[in-house]
RNA sequence: GCACCCGUAGCUCAGCUGGAUAGAGCGUUGGCUUGCGGAGCCAAAGGUCAUAGGUUCAAAUCCUGUCGGGUGUACCA
């Protein structure tokens, strides 16, 4: 279309333009652009004149039904029936096709408990390769989990104490209290290590065991423990409703050729003072940093770029790697992208960190249990409460779709302001509305004997809805090349209002159009679903 | 100190590669069930888009200053 209109506009006035059209509002018309406002200068004419002349041609299209000249100089257009059920068939985009991407869609560290933070990030970076995947990418979902260092000192520091050399004392915790558990063990390490430097001292020791791992008991400890938190996390990811990973990371992998990496490149990109090697990043937007520290070991700068490399040896084709972090990483990550991309100049504009703001919760009361953390189990049960208590039937996908999506329906890089009885309300802009819109559109299907058949009429009944699905298209590329899931959200939403706004007023079973209306909710129930697909919310057909 | 991000309705947020009366949800107020799931629909009230300038035919959107908030700033990740 845009071309169709530039066409236009060349044949009328000679000249070149970029034409862009907008959604304008329902009674303007389908589309909308402002190319004559931007013309008229150029040409020396009065806008209104010239936006005359481009509806004048246009009108002679027998895909627009209506053009006219409105304010200032816009031109709205509207669609006829057959090229409007066109648009709504129009199938998005796919530009990253044969791209191969990896993604890191979580990055819980064990030894410590997981939390509603984490919950965000996997979320956010599951629906990122979603999008990645719907725009034709060959998407390898992978994670990275910090399995050494100061963390695993603090939490060992309290496990030592707690188990008094005997590690079968672990097995006494139920499963269900474990994650509580360790994060009341990193919690007391942490405390004790900043009121105490003798117990600084033995936490930074155990720190460095994290790396050798030569002591027995140590051992049986560290590895009753490793396995419990990744059982914890696989399990909150599947509850969660993530896709499993193809390959998961460990940071005790990236010391070897992150370092070597650095000493390689060293003085070429890193410099060597006082026996650590530095990387300026302040001259990359980031701020200059310690790589390997003087007692010799990488810091988690090496790490990463040790990640980086690991990726590459893995995935030797890839063409873009993404890394959702915490927003206060920016920085950091600025410094690591510049760095790696000057070491591994193949990198070179592959490497993209997605800094997103934190999860905070509104309100004073959130839960029973000690220190700030808001641990995932218990926001599941709290789901399930408010569902329960409306009536419905708390499964982990209705609970997951009302998670997901009070996540995902806010712009990424903003903190996320959790209202849990906001959340928890189930009306309004949420997943459960979207998921209850789902289900009477597709009871109404069930309902029907009709077959759905792809129409060439439409009624005026009809219009508002297929104009709300022939956006459908636009929006998920504008998502997928943004990676930006809130405008899938947002656009759902308005499409669910739409829908229930026909609902109410158009019978569609024993209708005398029955064959007709069924199909067209067919059209929305099967672009809700896949809407919703790509958030990484299930649809079920009944709640 | 320096760098980056943010400030839109009572609350939580869209809109920001400039364009038509600044939109939604929640909350508040008032309506709608004999017709398919009322977890729904309709309507009203509510905004000098932090503030002061500038650029432009046109600014919530771009530029600058000010105020307010957040984050980062070399051996923890």
């Amino acid at each position: 279309m845009e071309q169709q209109i530039k066409n236009c506009i060349h044949s009328l006035f000679t000249t070149e333009i970029e034409v862009k059209l907008t959604r304008p509002e329902p009674q303007f018309g389908d589309y909308a652009t402002n190319v004559a406002l931007q013309l008229a200068a150029s040409l020396g004419k009065n806008p209104r004149e010239v936006a005359e002349a481009i509806a004048e041609k246009l009108r002679d299209d027998e895909d627009f039904i209506d053009v006219n000249v409105a304010g200032p100089g816009f031109i709205n257009i509207r669609l006829s029936d057959s090229a409007l059920i066109k648009q709504v068939y129009e199938r998005p985009e796919t530009l990253r096709k044969d791209e191969l991407i990896v993604i890191e869609t979580n990055n819980p560290n064990p030894f410590k408990p997981m939390h509603i933070g984490h919950a965000y990030n996997s979320i956010l970076g599951d629906t990122i390769a979603n999008l990645l995947a719907v725009s034709g990418a060959n998407v390898k979902r992978v994670s990275y989990h910090g399995d050494v260092g100061t963390h695993v000192g603090r939490s060992m520091w309290s496990l030592l104490k707690y188990t008094e050399g005997n590690p079968e004392k672990l097995t006494n915790i139920p499963a269900n209290e474990r994650n509580s558990f360790m994060g009341k063990m990193y919690a007391e390490g942490s405390r004790a290590a900043k009121e105490d430097e003798t117990v600084k001292a033995e936490v930074d020791e155990l720190a460095k065991q994290s790396f050798i791992r030569k002591d027995g008991n140590f051992n049986a400890i560290y590895e009753i423990i490793f396995d419990w938190s990744f059982t914890q996390i696989d399990a909150i990811l599947k509850r969660i409703g993530n896709v499993p990973i193809e390959r998961r990371y460990l940071e005790s992998e990236t010391e070897v050729p992150g370092k070597e990496l650095i000493i390689d490149n060293t003085p070429r990109v890193f410099t060597l003072s006082n026996g650590a090697y530095i990387f300026e990043g302040s001259k990359y937007g980031s701020f200059d940093n310690i790589y390997i520290g003087s007692h010799g070991n990488g810091l988690y700068g090496a790490h990463d770029m040790g990640l980086v490399q690991l990726k590459r040896q893995d995935y030797p084709q890839l063409s873009a790697s993404y890394v959702p972090t915490g927003g206060e990483q920016a920085a950091y990550f600025k410094g690591v992208i510049a760095a790696s991309e000057l070491a591994i100049p193949e990198l070179e504009g592959k490497l993209f960190n997605i800094p997103t703001g934190l999860v905070k919760l509104s309100s004073g009361k959130m839960s029973s249990r000690t220190g700030d953390v808001v641990e995932i189990d218990w926001l599941f049960d709290e789901f399930a409460k408010a569902i329960e208590a409306r009536g419905g039937e708390a499964t982990d996908e209705i609970i997951a779709g009302a998670l997901r999506y009070q996540f995902l329906k806010v712009k990424i890089g903003g903190d996320v302001i959790f209202d849990v009885s906001e959340a928890v309300s189930l009306s309004g802009n949420t997943g459960s509305y979207l998921q209850y819109a789902y289900a009477r559109a597709r009871q109404l299907i069930e309902k029907s004997t009709a077959k759905f058949m792809r129409s060439n009429d439409l009624y005026e009944e009809d219009k508002s809805l297929m104009r709300k699905l022939s956006e459908y298209h636009e929006v998920v590329n504008l998502a997928t090349r943004e990676l930006a899931p809130h405008h899938i959200c947002n656009y759902l939403f308005d499409l669910a209002q739409e829908f229930n706004r026909y609902y109410e007023k158009n019978r569609v079973v024993g209708d005398d159009r029955e064959a007709h209306r069924v199909s067209l909710v067919t059209l929305y129930a099967d672009i809700l679903k896949a809407g919703l697909s790509m958030l990484g919310i299930e649809a079920p057909g009944k709640i």
